[in-house]
DNA sequence: TTAGGGTTAG
């Protein structure tokens, strides 16, 4: 068929026989089609047989607008001698994909076959590339010898592939030693790069103690040299780790930048450290810094996690665009806080928007139905994130359900749930169900779970402690008793229940029966008060909670020191009068502590915000935002 | 043509 009737406008004037005119219309070609249309008419005029004509066309299918991997392949398979830029070309679109980076090391070996071609600065990067990404150490220090045979030892980017190469492939002693060759000449910037590099290496290989004496040892750092261990720190949990980082660059003189601040946020987020979110979000205004979808979600889940929902909301609103994880960040928020019906609301906004939810965002929906027990809403919602956008619900979701199910008291169901789902249930999912037994007095149904919980794990205290509570629950001391003992044979431990509070900056952190801190005396004294005035109003100790086999009296002990109890001590003698207590727990809380939050929040006047491992409490005068639902 | 970034069930 002649195709004149899909002329585009690129060829409305057919291009002269000269080179560099199809070179600029190779260049500007916007589409797939104006691409193919060239590459036909170069082959028919016969200067695709010019290798630098060839070369543009391969250049033009694989890198920037186009990407189209097979559709280079073919063009390069039709250059009868592919120069060396065709062949770099080809080797760095393979390194470059997700899914056949391997082939790069292929194209490469048949490089080195060819007469007329010699690998160059270009070609060797790639290839490491790949081999970083294949983890082919074997081909990576053969290639390492071709860089040092052909000269290319102090190119600066072969040097950060080489010293990537090999810290992909965990050699971090030949990494090490590549860097500190380098520094003998140091060239700062190409230097500083390296030593990035490294670092990163030894946080992917878990060697953190490593990646701080790298960095502690570095004369001169950059910006980026900072951001990285702050973003790495924050990633692997570290968090006050990245946030002393943080607080370093700065006492150092280092100014904060976009990066910085987006990479800091997790942590902050993470801690519950609001004023020094505010702190952030403050230094980005006056600095200039944009608040853009990418900082804003920062910003957005920042402001949820540590308690102040509507700033969170606000911060949203302002936002210039917003994409899914914007979209995710505010209703994960509203639904950890509870609002459940806002969530919803915000959701069918965002579908209203045109906006396609990605199954993130279908975590916080269904985690606001799980919070507020709107079971029904929560199926149809799981329902239309596979019927109408097609996604696969992953554990995740089954997890919301199977909780929600739980909370509700539909324990036969979120079993038969459980049991029956396509995705392998983890130590999470048995734990959630096993929780909610235990919260609605289900032996059976327990039992089972707990049954199916031990064949798959071994070495989380959790959910020891969570089957050695369901038996105290029922008063089976015997297997209470039976659960401590395979906990001490296996050397297992729980992770130890604590809370935080941030007062002028300073995060004041707490275990049970916490005597170390410095106003402890103080601490313990308020206690005590805080108990009178309890008892006064009427406060009776659940002392249900306690489940360890011991008499009564010493059961009371053990939940007066809780250690959200002493954060909320300490808040209270060192806030003035008023003043919201943010505190944050690494565990639920237990009923008790959360029957006495309320009193404690109407005796004393002051709200209380409480983040637990799986919500947000708002105490204000007696009563809680959870509604006792959690 | 080399280094740093946001959301995710309990």
């Amino acid at each position: 068929m002649h195709n004149s009737n899909i002329s585009t406008p690129l060829l409305a004037s057919p291009p002269t026989s000269s080179s560099p005119s199809v070179i600029s219309l190779l260049k500007i070609s916007k589409t797939p089609r104006d691409l193919r249309q060239l590459h036909a008419l170069a082959i028919k005029t016969g200067l695709f047989r010019d290798p630098l004509i060839a070369a543009e066309v391969l250049r033009s299918s694989v890198l920037f607008k186009h990407r189209d991997l097979r559709y280079g392949r073919s063009v390069f398979d039709q250059m009868p001698e592919p120069n060396c830029f065709s062949w770099n070309t080809l080797i760095r679109a393979y390194a470059e994909s997700d899914d056949s980076p391997f082939e790069a090391l292929v194209l490469f070996s048949r490089m080195l076959l060819c007469e007329n071609t010699q690998p160059n600065q270009f070609t060797f990067p790639s290839a490491l590339k790949a081999c970083a990404l294949v983890e082919a150490i074997e081909a990576g220090k053969q290639i390492h010898g071709h860089v040092i045979k052909l000269g290319w030892g102090g190119d600066a980017f072969v040097l950060t592939n080489l010293v990537r190469m090999y810290a992909f492939c965990g050699f971090m002693e030949d990494a090490q030693k590549l860097v500190e060759k380098s520094s003998l000449f140091p060239d700062n910037e190409a230097s500083i790069v390296l030593h990035n590099i490294l670092i990163d290496g030894y946080f992917r290989l878990g060697m953190v103690e490593h990646a701080r004496k790298v960095f502690d040892r570095m004369e001169n750092k950059s910006v980026v040299s900072w951001n990285g261990m702050i973003s790495k720190y924050a990633q692997i949990g570290y968090l006050k780790e990245a946030i002393s980082v943080f607080r370093q660059m700065q006492l150092e003189g280092v100014k904060h930048n976009y990066v910085t601040l987006v990479s800091v946020l997790p942590a902050i987020a993470r801690l519950g450290a609001l004023e020094l979110g505010e702190w952030v979000h403050a230094y980005a205004e006056k600095n200039n810094i944009e608040v853009d979808d990418v900082l804003g979600s920062a910003l957005v889940d920042m402001y949820s996690k540590c308690g102040n929902i509507d700033k969170a909301v606000q911060v949203f609103e302002k936002l210039p665009k917003h994409n899914p994880i914007t979209w995710s960040s505010v209703i994960g928020g509203l639904a950890m806080h509870g609002r459940a019906n806002e969530a919803i609301d915000y959701f069918r906004r965002m579908e209203k928007d045109g906006v396609t939810p990605t199954d993130v965002v279908f975590i916080g929906v269904l985690n606001a139905c799980s919070h507020a027990g709107l079971v029904a809403e929560g199926r149809s919602y799981l329902d239309r994130m596979v019927k109408l956008y097609g996604l696969s619900p992953r554990i995740e979701h089954y997890g919301c359900l199977v909780d929600m199910l739980g909370r509700a008291g539909l324990l036969e169901e979120a079993e038969e749930l459980l049991l029956n789902m396509p995705v392998k249930p983890d130590h999470v999912i048995y734990k959630a169900l096993l929780a909610s037994c235990k919260r609605h007095g289900n032996a059976k149904i327990g039992m089972h779970i707990a049954n199916r919980l031990m064949e798959q794990v071994s070495d989380d205290g959790d959910s020891y402690v969570l089957l050695s509570n369901l038996f105290a629950s029922l008063g089976d001391w015997g297997n209470v008793a039976k659960v401590r003992l395979l906990m001490k044979k296996l050397d297992v431990r729980k992770d130890p229940g604590c809370s935080w509070i941030t007062v002028n900056g300073k995060i004041h952190e707490f275990v049970v029966e916490d005597y170390s801190h410095p106003q402890s005396k103080e601490i313990y004294l308020m206690l005590e008060e805080m108990t009178d005035k309890l008892q006064e109003a009427g406060y009776v100790p659940d002392t249900t909670q306690v489940l360890l086999n011991i008499d009564e009296e010493k059961k009371e002990m053990a939940l007066f020191y809780h250690s959200e109890k002493i954060a909320i001590a300490f808040g209270l003698i060192s806030t003035s009068p008023g003043t919201t207590l943010h505190v944050v727990k690494n565990l639920r809380i237990c009923g008790d502590c959360h029957s006495s939050t309320k009193l404690i929040s109407k005796i004393y006047g002051r709200k209380i915000i409480v983040r637990d491992r799986s919500r947000f409490h708002h105490f204000d005068n007696g009563v809680c935002s959870c509604n006792e639902y959690w």
